[in-house]
RNA sequence: GCGAGCGUAGCCAAGUGGUUAAGGCAGAGGAUUGUGGAUCCUCCAUUCGUGGGUUCGAGUCCCAUCGUUCGCCCCA
């Protein structure tokens, strides 16, 4: 009779209570900046054709390359479980066209993100994503304020030791002078390079540049700048973005070895780093803009910037900074004592709750010294107390559990007398 | 995908080849069938992630497998 037990799939976890509590902190926190600031929700599916993500992310990056959940349907079509949104928001604006709606779109997103990868503390392969799109803007404010909007986000999470990295990737002329350059400086190096890295000669030589191997970052600090290679108008732009951030007060720092791992990339790369706490998954927040996107994905050419961040390595911080929150207990506990109370329970919980006062029913049956203790753990400010006597009486019995203090109430009167004790 | 560490109850754990697997927290019952976070008593692992092996004897050693953690990789 015994049947196995199961657990979540390799990579997924639950979340439970009280963790769950810091999620919907930073999901409400998030939501009054993004109402603030004008972004709209925006839900689209989990499941997109494979097609996708080919097109918008690239085949040389690991994401596509090895680490999507992919299958073929009945109906014969290749879909995968999006391993991000960023695809998935701008198929839908150019679908939907919806530059039509107004030449500038402030979207967010938030939900489940799949990669095929090894589970590791900060990432899992079912993970969540928080992310807002700028769809339509050329303009370098539109940079700063999506960063800035990332950068209130956190601070107003309490979160305040982190680290802004920026850079410019240019436009993809920009890149591919660069990539020459690089490859024109790496070639007589390639056998001091680690394994890795020549893998990547050929395929992302840009990537070789954050290498964490101490022999190739030797070798890359000597190597040309990809700054020194943009055109006049991409540094225009990258520093336009810089004098906002300087203006906004919000402290950076350029990283020439920032390159983002997919191909959809112009101009602007930012990443927001926890300074301690999240070993190699330090990474919170990432973004840039894609300016070549919606052409890739069949569109008209719309400019577009954005970012998403990384829900369990926020939990993870947060959770390492402020502990779990205390779950609130209700305010009132409703206990019963005798036989015939229990429907009057329910009564009484139920009027409370269309008063819009927190209460709780004691379930357990336990004995009624049980009943009380279980409501003091429970934090609840008062007990209110069924007794068969008083029932019969048409009155209860409401204790203050800080003071002790009680008083009987008539059950017409209750919840006009718990809404005056506030 | 590569390298390493760890896995004893719901949680934290002691235990490093010798018979009945410490302790703490949490939980259940009772002392206390009309009033609290205290105290006391009782209960709570036929078994050490799982499967094999070595041994007279395995939680302890070996192999495999699963899970997890750390680093690489990747990325948020």
């Amino acid at each position: 009779m015994d049947s196995e037990r199961l657990s979540a799939v390799k990579g997924t976890r639950d979340i439970l209570p009280p963790e769950i509590a810091i999620w919907q902190r930073i999901e409400a926190t998030a939501r009054r900046w993004f109402d603030l600031a004008g972004y709209q929700e925006i839900r689209t599916p989990i499941l997109e054709v494979t097609e996708l993500f080919v097109r918008s992310i690239g085949t040389a990056t690991d994401v596509v390359g090895k680490e999507m959940f992919s299958f073929t349907t009945r109906g014969e079509q290749e879909v995968s479980l999006r391993p991000e949104n960023t695809a998935g928001v701008m198929r839908a604006y150019v679908q939907h066209h919806l530059h039509s709606q107004g030449d500038v779109q402030r979207l967010w997103y938030s939900g489940p993100m799949f990669r095929y990868e090894r589970p590791q503390a900060g990432r899992q392969r079912q993970f969540h994503q928080l992310g807002v799109e700028v769809l339509g803007a050329a303009d370098p404010r539109a940079d700063a304020e999506v960063i800035a909007l990332a950068w209130q986000l956190l601070q107003s999470l309490g979160v305040t030791d982190l680290r802004l990295l920026i850079n410019s990737l240019g436009i993809p002329a920009d890149r591919l002078a660069y990539r020459q350059a690089l490859l024109d400086y790496l070639t007589p190096y390639r056998e001091q390079l680690d394994a890795d890295s020549q893998e990547r000669l050929q395929r992302n030589p840009l990537r070789i540049l954050d290498s964490k191997d101490p022999a190739t970052q030797a070798i890359v600090r000597q190597a040309p700048k990809l700054l020194d290679h943009l055109s006049p108008q991409s540094l225009e732009h990258f520093q336009q973005v810089q004098s906002y951030l300087d203006k906004l007060a919000i402290p950076y720092e350029i990283d020439p070895k920032l390159v983002r791992g997919l191909d959809y990339y112009t101009h602007t790369a930012f990443e927001i780093q926890a300074v301690a706490d999240l070993g190699s998954q330090n990474t919170v927040c990432g973004g840039g803009r894609y300016d070549g996107l919606a052409v890739e994905l069949g569109g008209a050419p719309t400019p577009a910037v954005g970012w998403a961040l990384g829900m369990e390595r926020l939990v993870l911080l947060l959770q390492k900074r402020f502990g779990d929150p205390v779950l609130p207990g209700p305010r009132v506990y409703v206990v019963s004592r005798g036989e015939v109370t229990a429907a009057v329970s329910l009564q009484v919980a139920q009027s409370l709750w269309q008063a819009g006062i927190p209460a709780e029913v004691d379930l357990s049956g336990s004995a009624f010294g049980k009943q009380m203790k279980r409501a003091s753990r429970k934090q609840a400010l008062w007990a209110v107390i069924i007794g068969e006597e008083e029932v019969a009486a048409g009155v209860l019995q409401v204790k203050q559990l800080a003071t002790g203090e009680q008083v009987r109430v008539a059950m017409a009167d209750l919840v006009a007398y718990l809404g005056e004790q506030g």
